[in-house]
DNA sequence: TTTCCCTAGATTGCATACAGATTCGTTCGA
DNA sequence: TCGAACGAATCTGTATGCAATCTAGGGAAA
């Protein structure tokens, strides 16, 4: 009953892209654990579809490293272990400090006037303590970082990484002051690509991105309590 | 014919992965155009099997970034411009430099000496002027890099990136010269790492691959001559 | 008792069939 | 003559069936 329940929620898209999204959910949520096996057989009765679809969702779960697969071989959750968890943190770290560079490098004049715009128009979200406002004007900031470097590949990778990270990162902006926090980082970076220095700015993305992993780590930690 | 020519060639694996190397080299070079309509039931006659192998292939070209996909829309060729491979290579540089640095600090003594080695008994190749060997070794040379970083997210991307420019680089030895100057750039990046000089290290990693990126690109250019 | 082999059940890989969506041409009306 | 609407052809999305492969368990031989 509870795949009956999902497939009702989640109803966008079709069934591959609804399988996709539901067991890559199970997967890092834990509710699918890591080396369990994934015969098509059953997760076809699971989500009431026939081996088609699942066969193509496990195949691009595959290619998102959320599952392994073998020829002939039942696939299998793959391990996201919290060292793996935190290498993709630190990965995360590096991309976004690669994007603030060479965005202080290459960012034309409107890309930076509206990186600036956005940023400072934050600030009354951050006073009204709106944090879903917030989470969403993040995301944003983070996106025009990330295309501010001109970099169609890295863009890629770092967005991919970004998607693999989501359901860790969720709680982010529960955690008490961190919106403030978050703000006045974001103000070291744009400042520091402002006047075209890339060494600040890499740094300073660094440390921003650090800092957020650090406090999502511990709510991964504690999600299956 | 081609195709059935095709298919005596590439013999590995199943009928899927045999599919994806085949149009994964189709795409880059050139064979099928950018746009280019890829609809399942001229691909399954093509290739001789049916839409299902042919849909799965395309799901993971997909997640390749070679096609591109739409619900109840033919798959098309992903557009692999010139300018999107520049910003392949030095997304290639920019990861290169991160393992190194990151070898240069967290390599073990083991890891060190057989860096060290390997690239010491690579001397050799060099005089003989044995193209294939030292192609093989340089493989492993950097692969050495990729594990010594010790991150396995960086090491997923790195590869990854690796393996889609891989049919863009496969002339790279040919190229007067270029072994001498390819053990010259190892040794300097060697050296940074066994000191722990991890800036040094770097910036040596991503001058060897932008270099090799120039020379590439070049091959590439003339590769539709 | 241990090891090897063989068989039966289970599971994946691929082919075929059917249902739903899209596209493009044609026809009818203004 | 132009535009809109209808419909048929085409193609994608999903289901089902069959063949090939793998795995586990039991029995025979060493």
């Amino acid at each position: 009953m509870n795949q009956l329940k999902r497939r009702q929620v989640i109803r966008a898209g079709t069934t591959v892209e609804q399988m996709v999204r539901a067991m890559a959910d199970m997967i890092v949520t834990g509710t699918l654990l890591p080396g369990e096996k994934l015969d098509e057989i059953s997760l076809a009765a699971r989500f009431e579809v026939s081996r088609t679809p699942v066969r193509e969702a496990l195949r691009e779960l595959g290619a998102m490293g959320l599952v392994d697969r073998e020829p002939n071989r039942s696939a299998t959750v793959a391990n996201v272990t919290e060292s793996y968890l935190h290498s993709m943190f630190e990965a995360m770290s590096e991309l976004e400090a690669i994007c603030a560079r060479l965005s202080a490098e290459r960012m034309t004049i409107d890309e930076r006037r509206a990186l600036e715009f956005s940023h400072r128009s934050s600030a009354k979200l951050v006073h009204a303590g709106a944090n879903d406002e917030y989470a969403a004007h993040n995301t944003e900031f983070h996106s025009q970082l990330y295309r501010g470097a001109h970099n169609d590949h890295i863009y890629e990778l770092v967005t991919q990484t970004r998607a693999r990270l989501a359901p860790f990162r969720r709680a982010q902006f529960r955690l008490q002051g961190r919106l403030a926090k978050s703000y006045d980082e974001h103000d070291v970076i744009v400042t520091a690509i402002m006047r075209g220095d890339a060494l600040a700015a890499g740094q300073a993305a660094y440390a921003h991105v650090a800092i957020v992993s650090d406090a999502s780590i511990v709510f991964a930690t504690v999600k299956g309590e």
